[in-house]
RNA sequence: AGAGGGAUGGCUGAGUGGUCGAAAGCGGCGGUCUUGAAAACCGUUGUGGGGCAACCCACCGGGGGUUCGAAUCCCUCUCCCUCUGCCA
């Protein structure tokens, strides 16, 4: 949620940031958001007015009343009458502009960085960094869904019988390339300074509003009725909201945090042919880093979580290229996103595996997340977080890209961790 | 799941109808002292909103009510603790 100060304040920068993003009836939405504030204003003043005379009169009657004086008592409590209608009805108008100024709020997204290029869709994204070469593979070469049936290590139509499409169930080799996975994964981030979470993969409702999945993404997540709970889409919900309502200390920035968790993404009507096998599921696990920053060095911390996950690529062994996306691409609570894609030899197609954003403070306000400057004043911090990463389509295309005729071999790095160093 | 007890500022913890935004202690910040530090002593120290400012308003888990006046009384919800039950 953006802060109606800098809407107030920077009104013009707004329009124009939200203008990259095709966000529709910029000028005029914002303008009605600035009404309501003004409105809102207004009508706290007056009921600041009311209350006051309403607390000095009380202050009165309750001296009359020690000094013996119940009649003048009396006067003064026929004057509070009129008082507590005129105070009970602006608080009801102010509570109402309130919400409808936070509901408005929420519909509108962050403004994007200056850097982020214009564009409508991913075509409109700029490829800033590439590595590896892409490999040529046999024309007898198979997609990963082929693969995993040759070799018995995915199985989909079992996913089916128990759950359903989208929730695959891993078996043997491909079962401890998971687990592999998942301790590779964290024992990196661990070695570059962030803090292991294990978080709950269930929510409450105030953490989905924290994080900026709720009220527009709902229908993305599943949802717990009976409990009011919803299954997270990513552990960036969780442990984000772990500092929801804080006020930190300026000596515990950067919080560096890394978790992993399964992801649970509902993703109605996105299904077909080229989400085949793992492209997308309902079901899937991550590692996901966070870390929270002051706002004039979040920018590094971006930079930095960047290098990381191209350092991970790159002992994966994995083409990959790294994506700054457009205006119009980039989701609604992010400042700055840079996209990492691997190639997937046999689909012959870049696949997402992990998402690097900055949400400066889109995140923090609606998390009241703080820290104390050096003045002592309370400011909001910076949010970031990316994936490190999704497994799915790290298994794809390290199965596509690697296969031979012997099996499937699998980078250095991950050896010690599966305990073979083939898929046969 | 049943019975009982709780929820107060960064933390611990007093406060059962009025000058209480809230004692005290700890912690933090500033100072005195010291070569420096510690200790001791003095001062200061919640968040948010409105206003150029003086200042005003709101907030003692959430919501509602009683009252001229609520941290304090009533209702309700949520969460936590103890005991009993069940259970990985």
């Amino acid at each position: 949620m953006l802060q109606i100060s800098f809407l107030r304040q920077h009104t013009e920068k707004a329009i124009a940031g939200l203008n990259k993003r095709h966000f529709p009836n910029a000028a005029q939405v914002i303008s009605e958001v600035l009404a309501i504030d003004d409105e809102r204003r207004h009508t706290q003043a007056e009921l600041d007015k009311a209350n006051a005379r309403l607390n000095a009169l009380s202050k009165e009657i309750g001296i009359l009343i020690k000094a013996g004086k119940h009649q003048e008592a009396e006067t003064a409590k026929a004057e509070t009458l009129e008082l507590k209608t005129t105070s009970k009805h602006l608080s009801d108008k102010l509570a109402a502009l309130e919400e409808e100024l936070t509901r408005k709020l929420y519909t509108i997204p962050n403004i994007p960085h200056e850097s982020v290029p214009d564009g409508r869709s991913a075509q409109d994204n700029e490829v800033v960094f590439q590595h590896g070469s892409l490999p040529t593979l046999d024309s007898n070469a198979l997609p990963h869904w082929d693969l995993v049936k040759k070799y018995d290590i995915i199985d989909f139509e079992l996913g089916n019988k128990i759950t359903g499409a989208g929730f695959p169930v891993y078996k043997n080799k491909g079962a401890k390339l998971q687990r592999a996975l998942m301790n590779f994964f964290l024992d990196r981030a661990t070695q570059a300074g962030y803090v292991e979470i294990q978080p709950p993969s269930l929510v409450n409702e105030a953490s989905g509003y924290g994080t900026g999945q709720l009220p527009d993404k709902d229908g993305q997540m599943y949802y717990i009725a009976a409990d009011g709970l919803y299954l997270i889409p990513t552990a960036e919900v969780p442990i984000t909201n772990l500092y929801r309502d804080m006020i930190l200390r300026k000596e515990d920035l950067p919080i560096k945090n890394v978790g992993f968790t399964p992801c649970f993404r509902r993703e109605a009507g996105s299904w077909g042919a080229h989400v085949r096998g793992l492209n997308r599921l309902h079901q899937f696990e991550k590692v996901e880093i966070v870390q929270i920053q002051t706002p004039d060095k979040s920018y590094e911390a971006l930079q930095e979580m960047c290098q990381y996950v191209k350092s991970l690529l790159i002992d994966l062994e994995l083409p990959f290229r790294m994506v700054k996306l457009c205006g119009g691409d980039m989701g609604f609570t992010a400042a700055l996103t840079y996209d990492f894609e691997v190639y997937a030899a046999a689909q012959q197609r870049w696949l997402e595996v992990s998402s690097v954003s900055n949400f400066e403070t889109f995140q923090a306000t609606r998390l009241k997340l703080r820290y104390r400057d050096e003045n002592n004043k309370t400011q909001l911090l910076h949010t970031l977080n990316g994936s490190a990463l999704a497994f799915p389509r790290v298994v794809a295309a390290l199965l596509e890209n690697h296969q031979t005729s012997q099996g499937i071999r699998l980078p250095k790095v991950l050896v010690p961790y599966t305990g073979f160093d083939v898929i046969d």
